[in-house]
DNA sequence: GAATAAATCAAACGATCGCTTGAAACGATC
DNA sequence: GATCGTTTCAAGCGATCGTTTGATTTATTC
């Protein structure tokens, strides 16, 4: 159990059979990725792992189990290295606040990097993490939440520095946008929302992380009391209700 | 069908019983909302609706028809009211741009309103929209695709005009870190990473507006190029690839 | 009020789902 | 090489899924 993982050896130092375990996790990433995990059937999984569907109760009691598994793989490394980098850039930063630009580059490069490295191993993590905050049920949405409590408290603690004495609830909702603006940018590293550009962000990480960090940097030192909004007009925004039933 | 709706009238002027097919559309939103496209059952749809499970079949033809019926009633209206506001918008700025904060306010007040306006006759909305870009089959993405076409469309346009002379590759690309900021806000406003906040965003629509509509205006106005980075020392950020096999 | 079309219904079809079972194959230990 | 715990396997369980059918009810038209 503590194990990391048991390979059936072929050749010492040549590539090694993973485990049954580890094969299933590996084919049900994919296949969430995919399909969705509610569409994503056991068979499957285990056909394409070379594996047999009890495998799955076996290793991870069920269903559920293992999508808990599969998200807790995916997720640990990314979380792990942003507190690493957070903790380097305190102890350099001494008693000041870490630099916006490093703060914000701690949060976007780890997750992006992973989906933008030339030949990566996995090229359907982009769009797992980014269905990981909408298709979950409820018992890993808990998981998900447990996993990132930390990362969001320290970034906030950090954020909060950084700024300059500004409501906790600013803070929160500037998080709130980065998330945003991470999670919809991996989900398109395969898909339709950007098929306007002429390339993949992929063929071009530094400018494509250039466009995301300049883009959250300037919204984060933005003081949201400083913008000039007429709040009263909302009406003429309203879309009107009655619209609603038609189909046409 | 070209009707907007039927009515089994039961008093005049007072409230009629909306038409079945209305009834299940009705429950077929909030049930998606819920549960997710793929795990909401028709017969739990029509038990609800109090409706006969044919029904689904004889009015869309199968349940990937009721769901690209769900989506569009859904997307139309909003999308048809921001193009408004863009006309209006155009007309009244002449041969001028139309002013930033005018097109942002276009871009996330309408669909933003919908979510938080106090009585809603739909609370699961947002929710819903938040789903849609990920547990939405190949068949139903291409129909949001076209939904969605036009505006997008119109909008860089004119977000390309308001800039002055910037690639079209930033345009796209900060059109796009505004989609992952709405949709985002939209899932959280019933969901945990907005946590963290003592309120519900919908109790203080015009803050909330303020904090979004402020984040983006500055993150649109920011000049990609003028951000001072070295963009070099990606290695530092990059997560260990070897930490990924492992469950502990 | 008979005839025609639209809408609704109960019932069942075949397929697939997550999960369980009990035995066979495997690997380590003495 | 016998023993014991671990891992893998084929087969099947009950449940639920989307869909279909054919009859019945309701509404519309002459």
């Amino acid at each position: 159990m503590g194990d990391s993982e048991k390979t059936c050896g072929s050749g010492p130092g040549g590539k090694s059979t993973p485990s049954a375990r580890t094969r299933i996790l590996d084919a049900a990433e994919r296949i969430f990725a995919e399909q969705g995990v509610d569409a994503a059937s056991l068979r499957r999984i285990t056909r394409e792992a070379e594996a047999n569907i009890a495998g799955v109760h076996y290793y991870f009691g069920s269903k559920n189990g293992l999508v808990l598994e599969v998200y807790r793989r995916l997720i640990r490394p990314v979380n792990k290295k942003r507190l690493s980098l957070l903790d380097q850039a305190r102890a350099s930063a001494g008693e000041d606040p870490i630099p916006l630009p490093e703060l914000v580059k701690i949060f976007f490069i780890p997750p992006l990097l992973i989906c933008y490295q030339e030949h990566c191993a996995r090229p359907h993590l982009p769009r797992l993490i980014g269905r990981m905050f909408s298709d979950a049920p409820d018992l890993i949405r808990k998981m998900i939440d447990e996993e990132f409590s930390k990362m969001k408290t320290r970034f906030l603690e950090e954020l909060g520095m950084s700024l300059g004495r500004r409501p906790k609830e600013e803070l929160i909702w500037k998080l709130h946008f980065m998330v945003g603006i991470l999670v919809n940018t991996m989900l398109a590293t395969e898909f339709p929302p950007l098929s306007l550009l002429d390339h993949h962000p992929a063929e071009k990480p530094a400018q494509s992380l250039r466009q995301i960090l300049a883009f959250a940097l300037a919204g984060i030192q933005q003081d949201p009391e400083s913008l000039d909004l007429s709040m009263d007009d909302f009406e003429s925004y309203r879309v009107d209700e009655a619209v609603f039933g038609e189909a046409e």
